[in-house]
DNA sequence: TCAACCTGTTTGGGTAGCCAAACGAATGAG
DNA sequence: CTCATTCGTTTGGCTACCCAAACAGGTTGA
């Protein structure tokens, strides 16, 4: 059994990952980050912020001028930008080979994107550039994809996962074990 | 802007997540669960999952019998299949579709197994079906995953993104936010 | 000048997890 | 019977977030 709690031992947590990719947003919308800036992006009071930015100005990711006014160290913008290429690739692969709507690909790749690992990106992207979005697989697939929100939300289908999937599931984890144990073989 | 704090809006949380489906692992493995195996399992102490336990019994997900034997409700069992089958979904997608070694899909899909909507996942399983493990594609995206992990444990490439998958990103965003206007037209 | 407003910070309160330590109850060995 | 172990629970302490509220400093318009 991996250990499960690598999950909060990422360089960065989900909060502190959108304090930094909104810092790097504003200075390019508007050319500044403030405390109540970044506040109001994130819809938190500016206490909050206040507070988790002390964290982060000590760990150097964040710093700030003589007026109060944000930006990024090297190392902050490195990972602000990390964590914001993930998200592209995620949504990207959310949208364009899943065929999932588009907020729903926003929504589930800002989830994720500062849980992957890097190499997980990586491969992402090489999967992505090999396999560019075909456009009729993908229609179809959003067809799919819309049937199954409606059947959903009409609550027809309000157990996941439906029978069909958990066969599917059961027989690819039966694929997994045989390969793992050729693999312990050798 | 999408609400981020979805984040922590999941029917169950990540260490909720766990506990349900080492319960259900436990059953089938031994035919009961008690709180210290469930301990045992999590590599938690057992106070710390008698607390997190009573949670689960108060949102009725949880039941115990006159032996302090654990079991799932309807619901509870429910819900860490979900889970579950979420899972083996990830994980077949990271090894099969991507390449990546076994024990980094299985770190990551368990990262973000509890994450990831019921629509997602069914749209990865479509996908997956439609598009079985092509072996060949496989073993050469395995190989540059392998090519790439090398390269950075060994410090040549301490920054993620390199500069060739944040060009591809840029280009990604682009593509996106051009669909979006087309849309917008409509 | 002064009140209104906006900023950033601090503080006390809340939730969710984890741990270590202490406890009573049951169980098992001798 | 007794002592040691195991089990589940409770408690106090910790971190990481969030909020609301109070406060201090700066700007601005009348």
């Amino acid at each position: 059994m991996i250990d499960w709690r690598e999950f909060d031992q990422n360089p960065v947590s989900h909060s502190a990952a959108h304090h930094l990719t909104s810092i790097q947003q504003l200075l390019e919308e508007q050319g500044y980050a403030r405390v109540s800036d970044v506040a109001r992006k994130l819809g938190i009071t500016r206490g909050s912020v206040s507070v988790s930015l002390k964290g982060l100005r000590q760990r150097g990711l964040v710093i700030e001028d003589q007026h109060k006014h944000l930006g990024l160290s090297e190392e902050g913008h490195r990972i602000a930008r990390g964590i914001h290429t993930k998200r592209v690739l995620f949504q990207a692969f959310l949208r364009e080979s899943l065929g999932l709507p588009d907020e729903l690909a926003e929504l589930d790749a800002c989830k994720v994107e500062h849980l992957v690992s890097d190499v997980t990106a990586e491969a992402l992207a090489l999967f992505l550039e090999r396999r560019p979005a075909d456009d009729e697989a993908r229609a179809e697939l959003a067809e799919q994809v819309k049937v199954l929100e409606k059947s959903i939300k009409e609550g027809r289908v309000e157990t996941f996962p439906c029978k069909e999937i958990e066969d599917f599931s059961s027989e690819l984890m039966r694929k997994n074990e045989l390969e793992n144990n050729t693999h312990d073989d050798e």
